[in-house]
DNA sequence: GTCTATATTGGGATAGAC
DNA sequence: GTCTATCCCAATATAGAC
C-alpha cells in the first residue's frame, strides 16, 4: 500500500465534483429532468468526457447516490457508542435534513423508473444500502429496548419513515414560506417525526 | 338550470376517465416519465384526440390535479361538524393515503420543473388549493384550542406535514415489503403522524 | 371529434480527431 | 482524456382527411 499518486488524487477530486454536481441536480429536478448536458456543463466538461467516466445516465446517477451512502455511513461511523440510541438516530437524521435544505439529497426515484430498476441490480448499491439500514436498524433496536422509541410500531416502519423525512417536502414549504431559518426547519421537521403533532404532557414523570 | 344533456353527461364521464388515467400515471410514474400516448392509449383513443380537449400536457395535467383537489374537498366537505376536529383531520388524511395506495395520489412536483411554474399561473388550481388550506388550517386552530393538536408547534408546519404524508414514501415502502395489509399501513403511517416515534404514556389520565 | 401521418426538438449516446 | 460533430430515438405537438 504506496499513498495514492498526484493523479489517482486528481481523480478522485474531479469524481467528487462530478458526482456533487449531480446530487445536487437530482435534488433540484429529478433524474428525468437532469440532462447530462447540464452535469457537464457545471463542472466544465462536455458531454462525450462525462460518458467516457461513466457509460451511460443511470451509470452517473448510481454513482452519486453511492457517493451519499458513503458519507451517510461516515456519519453514522461519527456518533459516538456512549451517546443514547436515540440521539445517534436524530442526529443523523439531523444530518440528513441538513443535507436536504443544502440541495444535496436526491428525492428517491419514483415507484416505476428506469432509474430504480437499475439501482435494484446494482449491487454496490445495494450492499452499501444494506450496511446503512443495519446499523440503523440496530440502533432502533437499541432504543425500543432502552424505551426511548415506541415499541407499539415495528421497528420496519421506523427505518422507512427516517428514510422518508430526509427528503420530506416539508423542509422545501417551510423554506419557501420564509418563517423559519434552516435550523429551525431542521428542529421542527425533527419534532414533527420523533413527537408528533399531538400534544405530549410536560417531560419529566 | 335545466338538466345537463346527453351529450354534456358524455363528456363529463369522458372527461372524468381521462383524468383518472392522468392521476394514475401521475402517480406511478411522475410527470416527465409520463407520456400523453401512453394516457391516449390507456383511454382508447389517440394522442391528437387529447390535444384537441388539453391544448398541452401541461393542462392535460394541471386538470387531473385540480380533480384531485376537487375530490379533497368533497371529502372535506362530507365530514360531520359535530366531529371534534382532530378526526375530521384525520378521517381526511386517511382519505388521502388510501387513494396514494390506490396509486391516485399524484407526488408533488419537483422544486424546479415547468410543471410547477405553470401551477403557479393557473388561478383555478391556486383558488381549489387555497379552499383546501384554508379549511384545514381552520381545523387545526380549532383542535390546537381543543388540546388535541400541539400548540408547540406552528399551525403552518402543520399542515405541510399533513400535505407531505399524503404522498410519504413510507406507503410504498411498507406496501412494498409485503408484512402489512393497505389497511394496517394506512393506520401506521396515520400514528406516525401524530403520535411520532417516541413512546407515549397510556392513555386517559 | 377522431383518426393517419408528419413536423420538430430535446437529449441520450457515440465516432473520431487531437 | 477532452473536444467537435453527429446519430438517433422518443415524445410533444400539429396538419389535414374523414
Amino acid at each position: 500500500m504506496t499513498a495514492p499518486s498526484l493523479k489517482e488524487q486528481q481523480q478522485r477530486l474531479r469524481d467528487d465534483v462530478i458526482l456533487a454536481a449531480v446530487n445536487e441536480l437530482l435534488a433540484r429536478k429529478g433524474y428525468d429532468a437532469m440532462t447530462v448536458d447540464e452535469v457537464a456543463t457545471q463542472v466544465g466538461l462536455t458531454k462525450p468526457s462525462l460518458y467516457k467516466h461513466y457509460g451511460s445516465k443511470e451509470a452517473l446517477a448510481a454513482a452519486a447516490l453511492i457517493r451519499l451512502l458513503d458519507q451517510t455511513l461516515a456519519t453514522i461511523a461519527a456518533q459516538s457508542p456512549t451517546q443514547p440510541p436515540i440521539d445517534r438516530l436524530r442526529s443523523v437524521l439531523r444530518w440528513a435534513l441538513e443535507q436536504h435544505l443544502r440541495s444535496a439529497m436526491p428525492l428517491l426515484p419514483a415507484t416505476r423508473s428506469a432509474l430504480r430498476e437499475s439501482l435494484l441490480k446494482n449491487s454496490v448499491y445495494l450492499e452499501r444500502l444494506q450496511a446503512v439500514s443495519g446499523t440503523l436498524s440496530n440502533w432502533i433496536a437499541e432504543a425500543q429496548a432502552d424505551g426511548s422509541l415506541s415499541t407499539a410500531l415495528p421497528s420496519e416502519v421506523m427505518l422507512y419513515t427516517l428514510y422518508a423525512r430526509t427528503c420530506d417536502p416539508v423542509l422545501e414549504f417551510l423554506q419557501a414560506g420564509g418563517n423559519f431559518s434552516d435550523a429551525e426547519v431542521v428542529d421542527l421537521v425533527l419534532i414533527t417525526c420523533f413527537d408528533g403533532l399531538r400534544p405530549r404532557p410536560a417531560v419529566g414523570r
